[in-house]
RNA sequence: GCACCCAUAGCUCAGCUGGAUAGAGCGCUGCCCUCCGAAGGCAGAGGUCUCAGGUUCGAAUCCUGAUGGGUGCACCA
């Protein structure tokens, strides 16, 4: 149930009934018509803005339309009070009892509540992290992680067909240095002193594969021409990777529907037909590059390539997909990526990538456009960087140092739940501050915590209590008890969140939940703390039909706030003792 | 030089795709804490939403330009 979604159906009938009577134009467009919670609650408990909206193509006078709409509105059982404010607002007051609708509502759906049938089960790719196969999982696939992962399970929610993707980079130089670099940790192995020459991997973690592919090979591959064993090892050493990274991923609670592979993209002929079907539209051509303007690069030579028409689809100079020599660009496999998703039959397709990757966007959606002709959106996520902190103390890491923090530190330190939570209390395009110490600390200023104590306390509220305080037992409770200012607020705030999830599924924002969570939350302090100093607001009240009412109240503020950790991939805590 | 992102309270940030008197936390000031969980509570001060134009009934939000910060910019993945 969204009372919202309700009462805008009303006023979009209502405005249909007045263009059937002729009172208005029977043309007009609809899509703009609003029906909010009005930011002071003095106004009501809905505002409109038909009459607004609708003056200026109607050519009528605002004012009598809202006039007229107010009328008609007041008519219906659920609208108490209907008045025109201002140049044209319309605010409502409901009718006693419809907000405590939404209780039993929340009862009935449990955790389900809020689910929206508006992706009308269209299907959606979400491809996130697909960081190269060379090592870990750092902070920053962290945040993309758990991004992508919360935006996918919101889109689920929201009634879309989603599935989580993850591209494996192994087709291009980088799995050579791999290799290279196994290879050394596997002579190693073999009691070989080695040097790890610039554009290999020195990192601690490729030792135990060196030892393992020791295990499984023996010497065969000791003191070998590299063309002898470099194609066995890029296989060893990715496959080894993958399981590292799947494992980073599960300590996460990360799972991903489909694993593609570039390398299967070779070979295959894929890389050919995408480029064929740009070819077919005329998009694709032999040509030169105009030099960057500003300074040149001081080896920039004019160089024929073949170049994808891009510009014709927004973006600001055409691309090679081809070098010079005749290899593809590493644009082309991307290409026939996302020519394949397209061709598996994704109506909207979503790329979460980390904000060094801006430079990508324009091109990724033209190609997008170009190989769909315009019919699958491709929506690009760009995650902004994480800064570690400690006790307030920036906490630094060096790439050089190999002092690189990884996904196991942060997860080790505080665990999957906080990990999570606090990757979604930013935007996704603002750089998010990130300390240790905060993540673990047990206040107000801590979100999750505050999120996760009104849980628990709900559930202690519960125990107390010395009735049956089941779902069942308070399937039946007598609604109208709950009607001070603030049980009103509680109510208002759980009757929000079908609003906020499709507002944040239609826009890909996933933290708009965290912090909707967070001010769900404090609604709930908020009324405990009132009932300090007004008992008569406390939750267990001697009389037993009060208290059952105020348990099914706090109950559905329970079950949004576990619906919503669910969403971000976060387990509800029943106790923080 | 170009493109993209960002600019909101002293600090860190929200702001429901254009709505009414711009919000939260921290910090600050004052009061309160024998009470279902005080790992606090209540109240208050604090803003020309970077600047200048524009669009309209109405702009923090959209457009143009400027300033300041971040990122990326021919065959590297």
């Amino acid at each position: 149930m969204n009372l919202f979604a309700e009462i805008k159906t009303l006023v979009l009938e209502t405005l249909g009934a007045m263009a059937a009577e002729g009172v208005l134009p029977g043309d007009l467009d609809l899509r703009n018509v609003a029906v909010e919670p009005p930011r002071d609650p003095s106004h009501g408990d809905m505002a409109t803005n038909a009459a607004m909206v609708l003056a200026k193509p109607a050519k009528m006078n605002p004012r009598a339309i809202a006039d007229d709409l107010a009328a008609r509105l007041a008519v219906d059982d659920r609208i108490a009070v209907a008045e025109v404010a201002g140049p044209g607002f319309l605010n409502l007051r409901l009718a006693a009892g419809q907000w405590q609708r939404v209780i039993p509502a929340v009862m009935a759906a449990g955790t389900d509540f809020g689910r929206s049938t508006m992706g009308g089960g269209a299907k959606v790719n979400v491809e996130y992290v697909s960081a190269n196969p060379t090592g870990p999982l750092h902070v920053g696939h962290t945040r993309g992680a758990v991004f992508g992962d919360a935006l996918a399970s919101l889109l689920d929610f929201a009634g879309y067909d989603v599935t989580r993707e993850y591209y494996i980079n192994d087709g291009g130089g980088q799995v050579d240095v791999l290799a290279r670099s196994v290879y050394l940790r596997y002579l190693e192995a073999h009691g070989q002193e080695v040097a790890f020459p610039d554009g290999t991997y020195p990192g601690d973690y490729l030792i135990a594969v060196g030892q393992e592919l020791k295990d499984k090979v023996g010497d065969a591959y000791v003191d070998q021409p590299e063309d002898m064993w470099l194609q066995d090892v890029r296989l060893f050493a990715t496959d080894a990777m993958l399981t590292m990274i799947k494992g980073d991923l599960a300590a996460l609670g990360v799972t991903m529907d489909h694993w593609f592979s570039e390398k299967s993209l070779y070979g295959t002929g894929l890389i050919e037909a995408s480029l064929k079907a740009l070819d077919d539209k005329g998009l694709i051509y032999r040509g030169t590059l105009e030099p960057p303007k500003g300074k040149l690069p001081d080896d920039w030579e004019a160089r024929e390539q073949t170049l994808f028409r891009s510009t014709d689809h927004g973006d600001d100079v055409d691309r090679p997909v081809q070098k010079s020599d005749g290899a593809w660009t590493y644009f082309a496999p991307d290409i026939a990526y996302h020519y394949d998703k397209i061709e598996r039959g994704y109506d909207q397709l979503i790329d979460v990538f980390g904000a060094d990757h801006g430079g990508y966007v324009k091109r990724m959606k033209a190609a997008v456009s170009a190989l769909s002709d315009g019919k699958v959106p491709l929506d690009v996520k760009l995650c902004q960087l994480v800064k570690l902190y400690k006790n307030g103390e920036p906490f630094k890491m060096s790439k050089r140092a190999g002092t690189f923090v990884m996904l196991r530190d942060v997860v080790d330190e505080v665990g999957r739940d906080v990990t999570r939570f606090m990757m979604l209390t930013r935007k996704n395009d603002a750089s998010l501050d990130f300390d240790f110490d905060k993540a673990l600390e047990q206040s107000k200023d801590n979100p999750v915590f505050y999120v996760q104590y009104a849980h628990a306390r709900i559930n202690s509220v519960k125990g107390k209590a010395e009735i049956p305080s089941d779902d069942a037992a308070l399937a039946d409770v007598d609604l109208s008890l709950l009607k001070h200012e603030a049980e009103l607020a509680l109510i208002g705030k759980i009757a929000e969140w079908p609003r906020l999830l499709e507002t944040a599924a239609r826009v890909h924002e996933p933290h708009r939940i965290a912090f909707y969570l967070y001010d769900l939350a404090s609604e709930f302090h908020g009324l405990w703390n009132r009932g300090k100093d007004v008992p008569e607001l406390r939750f267990l009240q001697d009389d037993v039909e009060e208290t059952r009412a105020r348990l099914a109240l706090i109950r559905a503020c329970q079950l949004v706030i576990a619906a919503g950790l669910g969403i971000l991939g976060v387990t509800p805590m029943n106790e923080m003792r």
